[in-house]
DNA sequence: CTTTGGAAG
DNA sequence: CTTCGAAAG
């Protein structure tokens, strides 16, 4: 096979796919193009009946916690002072924490999900400045349940969970899974809507639409891009949830939360929307506003924060 | 077990043991003591009987070529400027050597020799300002061939050999098989010897005496310095051999050339000599000195240098 | 404590 | 490209 042909397995997120479209009309596609970022707006603190915010949740795939306290997440996080800060991918096992986060006052609650079979593999976390009426771990399937997923924890006016969806992987070898998880982690979430409005936060590990990354084409049989996990996260919404950022701006390109550390990627803005707020309908009439606060560094995904006017 | 029964496993290289038994006269024990440091003292560049060094030999465990490479290691062998560098523990495939090394113009003959089985384990070099009448690699023993251990260069009037010897390793796992090694090592030494005489030089992986390392008494059973690994020694000058350095100096202590990583040991020079020029006796008129470059940093070893009066 | 390749992303 | 644990020292 061809080093060309082989190339369908990576993402295609190299440089010849850095500028936009527009961008190249007219030109000979070899000088540097202005990337186009997207700048996160001014946060509406509003919600549409004009009640104020009151609740603000942050989350972020830190993609190793232990590197991601050394490059000063936690300043950022304090920075930003959330009600609930999420984390995905910590990677990092309970006894191995390190104290600046296991000791930091400003969130008395704290929650922990790691891989139960491989140390230093996926892994979740929920801090929380007031504390849950009550926090459960994974989503009630033992054959999900071992790689430290998801935390549920209940607040009086909603459920929040944080997911660290299961990537497909190179050569799409977890598809098969993956489509499983999809489809079990939408009956979790029914279940759970049922008693309680939800926010579901985290990194979903699917760019949904063309629009929610840089070189839809190329990436068709990606993982993060594949029909089957574009659909599974359509039938999500179809289950009666919304994706708060599409929401707010439906015609927002070029806003991402990933971009791969290959390549330069971030630099040219060749990213994807894989990290989302997804909410209850019912809770649309509390949403503020839902921000990718895309200048925050330390991971190769950017934190993204939720305001809700409960 | 106990925890402390378990720490005969591995080397007494701490804290309580960083003071001399000199320093501790009269003390308390618990008060920071000055380290003894070995000061190299000027090189000596003549031979005993007054003939003119004119050839320099440089031999360093760099424990892995691209960190050391990123650490300025060649910068100092540039300033050291031997006529040949002998480097153990290169860890690094031929085709992953950077450039900066494989481009040197200062040494226009390199050699290299790399773990066949194991990516990154073991390996050695040899590089020369003049090229050596023939090179070989190995000890022409399939069973100790495989790991990229041994270089021998043939120069007009000596051989020499450089070795990265076989560490018996935690709980003395492969000291065996280091028996092994060490008799027939000595057994290709000897055959090359008969031939010319040689220059020996790198990492042998064994403390000689007690006054080759700081903790004689807590490393009995550890690799290193083992009675098996000493007794290989003694075996090999037995055979006509001659440990440079100590021919030199024989009541020098606190010269060593390893110190391991852990605990701070190398501020507090808790260390071992595991470095070595050992010379075919015919050589000894032509030794001229014995260095331990231990100002050198880049590994934790250090470099030594070596100069005779052909 | 530090290096390396390997899995994973 | 970067994270992590593993093996090795």
């Amino acid at each position: 096979m061809s080093k060309r042909g082989k190339k369908t397995e990576v993402a295609v997120d190299g440089e010849n796919e850095a500028a936009p479209p527009e961008a190249k009309k007219g030109k000979k596609g070899k000088e540097p193009e202005a990337p186009i970022l997207y700048e996160d707006p001014p946060d509406k603190l509003t919600s549409k009946d004009g009640t104020a915010a009151n609740m603000k949740i942050t989350s972020w795939n830190v993609d190793g916690l232990r590197a991601w306290v050394k490059k000063k997440g936690l300043d950022w996080v304090r920075e930003e002072s959330p009600d609930v800060i999420c984390l995905q991918e910590t990677k990092c096992a309970e006894k191995a924490l390190p104290a600046e986060i296991t000791s930091m006052p400003e969130f008395p609650h704290k929650y922990w999900a790691g891989s139960e079979e491989k140390e230093g593999y996926s892994g979740v976390a929920m801090l929380c400045k007031t504390e849950p009426l009550d926090v459960t771990y994974g989503i009630g399937k033992e054959e999900h349940d071992k790689e430290g997923r998801v935390i549920t924890a209940e607040f009086p006016d909603f459920f929040l969970v944080t997911a660290y969806v299961p990537n497909a992987s190179r050569g799409l070898v977890r598809l098969d899974y993956r489509k499983t998880w999809d489809v079990d982690f939408r009956a979790y979430l029914s279940d759970l809507d049922k008693r309680k409005p939800l926010v579901l936060c985290g990194d979903l590990n699917v760019a949904h639409q063309e629009i929610d990354l840089k070189n839809p084409k190329g990436n068709r049989k990606n993982a993060g891009f594949t029909q089957e996990e574009r659909d599974g996260f359509t039938q999500l919404l179809e289950a009666g949830f919304v994706d708060s950022f599409r929401e707010l701006y439906p015609d927002q390109g070029y806003a991402y939360t990933f971009w791969t550390y290959m390549m330069n990627s971030r630099s040219k803005n060749v990213g994807w929307r894989l990290d989302y707020f997804v909410l209850s309908k019912a809770l649309l009439p509390k949403l503020c506003d839902s921000k990718i606060r895309n200048t925050a560094m330390g991971s190769d995904h950017c934190p993204i924060t939720l305001h809700l006017a409960l």
